[in-house]
DNA sequence: CGTGTAAGGAATTCTGACACG
DNA sequence: CGTGTAAGGAATTCTGACACG
């Protein structure tokens, strides 16, 4: 169950690349990291790696700023999101938990 | 049936990370590609960009290396093993063909 | 607020070559 | 054959700042 990090979530992508995937400018990007709605991984030498999820993450951020949504309201989207997420992954393991007590292996 | 290019073949990621990812030297996959092993992408500036796919593609050179094998014996392994996919690919073509002759929608 | 740009520096990558073997 | 390395150059990326608004 540890859903092991597929390439997806891999940081690996340079913020040239980036730029060409997402349409946006460096200079956006870096941007929208100040803001706090995106993290790169910065290996030594203090380059920024993205992953695919990232580039996803930044193509939904760039529709909302072009829907004038300022980058203070994304992030709070974002963390009610984020939110919700945990929630059901509580509420699964609790589920689970039940489970486990009604009918799983006992010693 | 266009198997659209996953992130796993998308070509983004830069030598150094490969390295990193993959635990040889630079030197070391410049020369796989020298003998036509690995076929990095090459952007305008040069520099050259691997896909996940290449990665594991040069984990599995590196082990045969490993093993003693040379270069050009690995490429001929994986030209026979190429050759097997594409006449799989073929058979499985020229059923569907038949499928669709015998069962198929006509005008 | 969000983004462009010029500035100077640091880190990355490239090629061709010499070396060992 | 496969790999390391020093060499010089080109392309990439980084930060902090000024600009517009």
């Amino acid at each position: 169950m540890e859903s092991s990090l597929s390439y997806k979530d891999k940081k690996v992508i340079s913020i040239g690349v980036v730029s060409e995937l997402t349409g946006l400018s460096e200079r956006q990007i870096r941007y929208y990291e100040e803001r706090k709605l995106i993290f790169p991984e910065r290996p030594k030498g203090g380059s920024r790696k993205y992953s695919f999820a990232d580039v996803e993450l930044l193509m939904d951020i760039a529709n909302k700023i072009e829907d004038g949504v300022q980058t203070h309201e994304i992030k709070k989207e974002m963390s009610r999101k984020k939110k919700t997420e945990d929630e059901q992954s509580i509420r699964k393991k609790m589920i689970q938990g039940q489970i486990n007590a009604q009918f799983g292996l006992r010693k």
